[in-house]
DNA sequence: AGCACGCCGACT
DNA sequence: GTCGGCGTGCTC
């Protein structure tokens, strides 16, 4: 044994997509003792190559697989507490290996972006404005002559401080601050943080009482352990109300509850309900919150002080300090699950980490995925169900209009257009679902019978109007509308098909007394313009609105007493097996806006196909039998939740060398597994929109029986391809339980 | 993922 | 003559 001690190594994540960890020296700026009291989860500043990266401690060893002559010395340790705690960092590391992604983007995903780029995690005060000295000395009512700086003066000499909210609500522009500021008149201050827990009763108003129906069900939670539980209720039943009530239970505990919400559900109405009720503390992670305020609720939720934490998929990842609750609003929104980089499910991660807590987790829903519907019957979640809308509200009429053989009038159906025309004369508003923003979707000479197709994609461009021009959703690719047919040189080139766009100018036509208000993406780009397109709809007049899947989420339009949904067979004949669940859930989504309030409601949909097993299912028998009729399907077809999918896709700009790499893919997955019916292989095969943005994408789809041995596979897998000479010459990515197979 | 190096086309 | 396109290779 020598005298000298081994020098310790820092074994390190760094935020890049390769899936092993980094070594380093120690910096040199550290004692011996310092470094082998480091936990993991202590943020690192590192070179890397030409680069700085801030990188998260692992462990602490003292021997690397590296030769010494390539370990650099890590540069500075940013926090000696740890910006992850064991929980958190368990969790990602789990993560990053059941969904094969590298553990550095999975922890990177964890930490806020300040955090990140190397921030001390440090809790700071509320930045307030304040009178400088010299603005102290301005008597009162001065100013006068610039009547805004006047109004804040004024606040300011009757309050010690504003905060930003403050000077909102005072109707006092920033720039008006900003103004004294340059006068030397005000400035910011950074108050101390605020850690007093507020006093006073834990409720600021009194709990609804609950119906029979949603105390049998509020009754079942147990907030001791771990469990699952499906609170399944159609719009309207109170689903709201128990999470409220369920979360009260667990703030009287001391603990706190996280909520997880989909990303165009936290609406300030969704915020305001939680803030009303509660005499405590509720943080929202929005995406209205700069990087600063984001860290600051991380770090309030991590200290406990914020009690209530609500916010979208990545919100999962909230440290928190006396965790009691997660709840998760909407369960079956696509947006809980990421669609690149760290393909996470929030939903599934959520059950992990409750788990692993010892927590309830609830999960809400209409319309539950096939998935946690699966997970109910076979006994593995506690299935909650509410049946009656809570109130007067009864639940919406739906009705199905065959349009076969009919000539439309512009995509509307005579009796749709009638149905609207009564609805608006009686006082009422309505709503037309159409899930295709733009004019038209399609540009066809009516002579040759060409199309207008994008050049990168296999996909039609899109026609819009305002501004007139074809745009392809799927790359961003635009161009000016041709006037002549580039093909035959005809003039006779027509619109095909119906778009939002198209459909609010044919409305405005037909009911030119009425207001027609579009909402998709095209219309809301700016700030804060979907709230003044909706201010008109809940000012109650009598007005329509048309828009795409946008409006079918998160809002409530209390005066909608009628939904016309255009085109109920998209989805029907998908390529996508998800594609009849996804119609299902969305057409009730939808039907759920109308006759919420007092007003009961009405739904007709248009349809093709009005003899569909599918549709009539869902129309004559409701959700829940179309989803036993698809899972029985998902059962003689084989596909989830009956076996466990994972996908990996690959694109390059030759369709050749994808397709070669998901070959030599395969044969490398089936040395390590070979085909059985517990495991079996199918493709390469070309994605849906074979080319897009100039790329060919393909995939290769694996299917297992048991989740264990698909991860088995995978984890061996996704090493030998990250050394395959072929791997640098793609794109490729591993989707574990993809939710698009597109 | 970044970031550099390196080798071929249209511009001051 | 150079600026810059993106293919290739590397990061403890």
């Amino acid at each position: 044994m020598t005298a000298t001690s081994p020098t310790a190594l820092l074994e390190i994540a760094l935020p890049v997509p390769l899936r092993r960890h980094f070594d380093y020296l120690p910096p040199v700026d550290i004692s011996p003792e310092q470094i082998t009291n480091l936990l993991p989860g202590v943020l690192i500043r590192v070179p890397f190559g030409r680069q700085e990266l801030v990188g998260v401690l692992l462990r602490v060893k003292t021997a690397s697989e590296q030769p010494s002559h390539k370990l650099r010395a890590a540069l500075a340790v940013i926090d000696t507490e740890p910006a992850l705690d064991q929980e958190l960092l368990d969790l990602c590391l789990w993560a990053a290996d059941y969904y094969q992604c590298a553990a550095g983007e999975a922890l990177q995903t964890a930490l806020p972006v300040l955090l990140r780029q190397g921030e001390p995690a440090q809790l700071r005060g509320e930045a307030v404005f304040t009178l400088t000295t010299e603005g102290k000395g301005l008597p009162v009512g001065g100013l006068k002559r610039a009547p805004k700086q006047a109004a804040l003066l004024a606040a300011l000499q009757t309050q010690p401080h504003l905060t930003r909210a403050q000077l909102e609500q005072l109707d006092i522009p920033r720039n008006i601050a900003t103004t004294l500021i340059d006068k030397g008149l005000v400035h910011i201050i950074t108050l101390a943080p605020d850690c007093t827990p507020p006093t006073g009763p834990l409720l600021r108003e009194t709990s609804l009482t609950l119906s029979e129906e949603q105390q049998v069900a509020f009754d079942q939670i147990d907030y001791n352990r771990f469990k699952t539980y499906l609170l399944d209720g159609a719009t309207g039943s109170g689903k709201t109300e128990i999470y409220l009530q369920a979360i009260e239970e667990t703030l009287k505990k001391g603990k706190q509850a996280l909520v997880l919400v989909p990303e165009i559900g936290l609406t300030p109405q969704t915020l305001q309900r939680f803030q009303r009720r509660f005499n405590l503390p509720v943080v929202a992670l929005h995406s209205g919150l700069n990087d600063r305020e984001r860290l600051d609720a991380w770090l309030q939720a991590r200290a406990g002080i914020a009690r209530i934490i609500i916010g979208t998929r990545s919100a999962l990842f909230t440290p928190l300090k006396a965790p009691g609750i997660i709840i998760i609003d909407e369960e079956h929104d696509g947006s809980f699950k990421q669609q690149d980089g760290f393909r996470y499910s929030a939903r599934d991660l959520a059950a992990m980490r409750a788990h692993r807590l010892n927590i309830p987790l609830i999960l809400g829903s209409a319309t539950p995925s096939l998935e946690t519907l699966h997970n109910a019957h076979q006994g593995r979640y506690q299935h909650l169900r509410l049946q009656a809308r809570a109130g007067k509200a009864k639940p919406p009429e739906i009705q199905l209009l065959d349009i076969r053989g009919e000539i439309l009038h512009e995509g509307f159906a005579q009796a749709s257009i009638e149905a609207i025309g009564d609805n608006l004369r009686k006082g009422n508003q309505a709503l037309v679902f159409l899930n295709r923003r733009g004019y038209a979707p399609a540009l066809e000479c009516h002579d040759c019978g060409w199309l207008a197709n994008c050049n990168h994609c296999d996909a039609r461009m899109t026609v819009h109007q305002t501004p007139r021009h074809l745009h392809c959703h799927h790359c961003d690719h635009q161009r000016a509308l041709p006037k002549r047919c580039p093909s035959c040189n005809s003039s006779n080139i027509r619109p095909l098909g119906q778009g939002t766009e198209r459909s609010e100018l044919v409305l405005q036509e037909l009911f030119p007394d009425y207001k027609v208000i579009r909402v998709d993406r095209d219309s809301t780009r700016n700030k804060n313009s979907m709230q003044k397109l909706l201010a008109d709809v809940h000012s109650g007049e009598p007005c329509i609105l048309v828009g795409t899947q946008m409006l079918a989420k998160g809002h409530h339009f209390e005066d909608v007493t009628l939904v016309v949904i255009i085109d109920a067979d998209a989805g029907l004949f998908s390529t996508d097996f998800r594609g009849p669940e996804r119609m299902g859930q969305l057409l009730l989504q939808v039907a759920g806006r109308a006759g919420r309030a007092e007003k009961p409601g009405r739904v007709l949909l248009q349809s093709n196909h009005t003899d569909h097993p599918l549709v009539q299912t869902l129309v004559y028998q409701g959700y829940h039998a179309l989803a036993e009729l698809i899972l029985q399907e998902r059962h003689i077809t084989q596909l989830p939740p009956f076996r466990h999918l994972a996908l990996l896709r690959a694109e390059s700009k030759h369709a050749q060398v994808a397709v070669a790499f998901l070959q030599q893919a395969r044969q490398l997955a089936e040395a390590i597994q070979p085909p059985s019916p517990l495991l079996s292989y199918l493709g390469p095969l070309p994605a849906m929109m074979e080319k897009r943005g100039d790329r060919y994408r393909y995939q290769l789809q694996i299917s297992a029986a048991q989740r264990k041995s698909l991860q088995l596979l995978l984890g061996q897998l996704a090493l030998q391809l990250e050394a395959h000479p072929l791997a640098s010459k793609v794109r490729w990515s591993l989707d574990v339980d993809p939710q698009e197979m597109a």
